[in-house]
DNA sequence: TGACTATATGAGTAATCACTCATATAGCGT
DNA sequence: ACGCTATATGAGTGATTACTCATATAGTCA
């Protein structure tokens, strides 16, 4: 089953479109990170994070190697914290203002 | 109800988030184009259609304008081509390591 | 070895999503 | 007014998602 350039954005997009998992990322902005630093710091359940990162790492948007015990994470390309920076741009320009700040596109 | 900074990048992304929501904003990169364009072209049903166009201007990310019986679109913002370009670089560097690389249409 | 710690995962659930069919609404031309 | 066209939406369905609890796995250290 062949995916489809849009079917890889989607994925892409989708594992990054939800609020706990750009925290995540947004706290891996500062290094790197185990789980037994993000779950506590987000106040995320152990098993749920688990998979958020799964979903991260299937995604390719962090990396991850084991150390003892432990499980560390980076993200993986500096091109993700640009996706979620424009998103925010957008959603800002979203909020703030009505329907006539468009025609810049 | 209070929505959080990465509610709204996540509800952005979300609305991104989609094969054919995204092969509806690459059409639209050519300019303005309404619902009886775009259906055709993509081979989405009427209805079907709709509703993702409606979550695109839910969010922002495209603004529509009635021309009779039509409705126009058009992206609202340049940076949202920017997102999915970014997502594309990043889902083509992680499809290196199974599947061989996929062109640009 | 056993106790302890960090992470992963099976199973169940409630909520949301994408889609379709059928119908409703709205604007055009006659 | 009427028929025709373009779009929107209610209702139903099957699939997916996020979450939790309980349990399993794996690494560390006494």
């Amino acid at each position: 089953m062949q995916k489809t350039q849009e079917e890889f954005k989607a994925n892409i997009l989708s594992a990054l479109a939800h609020p706990n998992r750009i925290r995540i990322i947004e706290l891996l902005k500062n290094g790197t990170k185990c789980n037994c630093e993000i779950g506590p710091e987000l106040e995320l359940e152990q098993s749920n994070l688990s998979r958020h990162m799964k979903i991260l790492v299937q995604e390719g948007i962090v990396v991850s190697w084991k150390d003892g015990l432990r499980v560390n994470y980076k993200v993986s390309d500096k091109r993700i914290f640009a996706i979620l920076d424009l998103a925010g741009n957008v959603a800002h320009m979203e909020a703030k203002v009505g329907v006539e700040v468009l025609e810049e596109a």
